[in-house]
DNA sequence: TCAATTAGTTACCAATTGGTAACTAGCACA
DNA sequence: TGTGCTAGTTACCAATTGGTAACTAATTGA
C-alpha cells in the first residue's frame, strides 16, 4: 500500500496535514535548530530565541514532547534543571528546519530585492 | 564575509527571521508544493488545496510574488486566466517543502503513536 | 438580455495566537 | 529569614489570522 495514498496533505482533515500545521510554525523551527546544536534547559532556550515569551516556549515544548520530538529530562540538581534534547523523530525534522534556516540566511538578500523591484513597479501603475 | 554572521534567524529583527515566520506557514507550503507539480491558475489551486478560503489564496499568493517566490502571468483568454508558476527562487523553496510534505506523509503515524503513548503517561499520573 | 465563468475583493465577525507581568514552588546559600 | 535561581503557570488583554458570504468586473455564449 502506497503511503501517498493513505495520507495527502491537501485535504482538509488528514493527519499528516496536521502535522503540517503544527511543525509550519517559525516558534517550532526555531526551537528545533536550537535544540540541533545541542541539548538545552528552558531558561537557555529563551535566551537563544530572541523574542519568545516563556508562556509560548513552555507551550511549544509541551507540544513538541507530546509528538515524540524532543524529550524531557528533569535533572537532580539544585536548582532544579530540565534538560530538553531531540529524539531521532526530531532529529529528522531538525534536517529540514536547518535547511530552512540556512537558506533563510543565505538567500534573503536576493528576496528583500525582488520585494523592492515588486514595489517598484507597483507604485509606477498607480501613476 | 561570512553569510551566516551577517543574518541570523535567532535574533528578533533579523530579515532572515522575518523570511522564516513568512515561509513557516502552511498555506505558503500548501501552494509551493502545489505550485511545483504544475502552473496553476487560481481555481486550480483553491480545488486542489481543500480548506482554502479565495481570502487567504490571493492574500498569499501576493505575498508570494512580492517576494519572487512565483510569477503572476495573465493569460489572455476569456474568461481570463491568471497562471501562476514558481521562479527561480521559488523551486528552492520548493524542494525543502517538499521533503517537509513528504515527511508528514510518511512518518505521520509515529507522531500519531508517540502522542498516545504521552497521553497515556498523562491520565496515569493524574491518577 | 441573462446566466456562467474567471479572478478576485470587501465587510464583518470569530478564533487563534501571542505578549506582559505577576505569581508559584522547590531548593540553597548568606 | 530573606534573596536568588530554576522552571514554569496564570490572568488578562491586544493583535493577527482566517472564515463566510456577498459583491465586482470583464467576457462569452444561449
Amino acid at each position: 500500500m502506497n503511503q501517498a495514498l493513505k495520507y495527502n496533505i491537501y485535504q482538509q482533515h488528514c493527519p499528516a496535514r496536521l502535522f503540517f500545521e503544527k511543525v509550519a510554525d517559525k516558534w517550532v523551527l526555531l526551537i528545533i535548530n536550537v535544540l540541533a546544536r545541542e541539548t538545552q534547559h528552558f531558561n537557555l532556550l529563551k535566551k537563544s530565541i530572541q523574542g519568545i515569551s516563556p508562556k509560548v516556549l513552555s507551550q511549544k515544548l509541551k507540544m513538541l514532547e507530546r509528538d515524540g520530538f524532543i524529550e524531557r529530562q528533569v535533572q537532580n540538581t539544585s536548582p532544579i534543571r530540565v534538560d530538553y534534547s531531540l529524539t531521532s523523530l526530531g532529529l529528522e525534522v531538525a534536517k529540514m528546519a536547518y535547511q530552512l534556516k540556512d537558506w533563510a540566511e543565505t538567500n534573503i538578500e536576493q528576496v528583500i530585492t525582488a520585494q523592492q523591484r515588486f514595489d517598484a513597479t507597483q507604485t509606477e501603475e498607480s501613476k
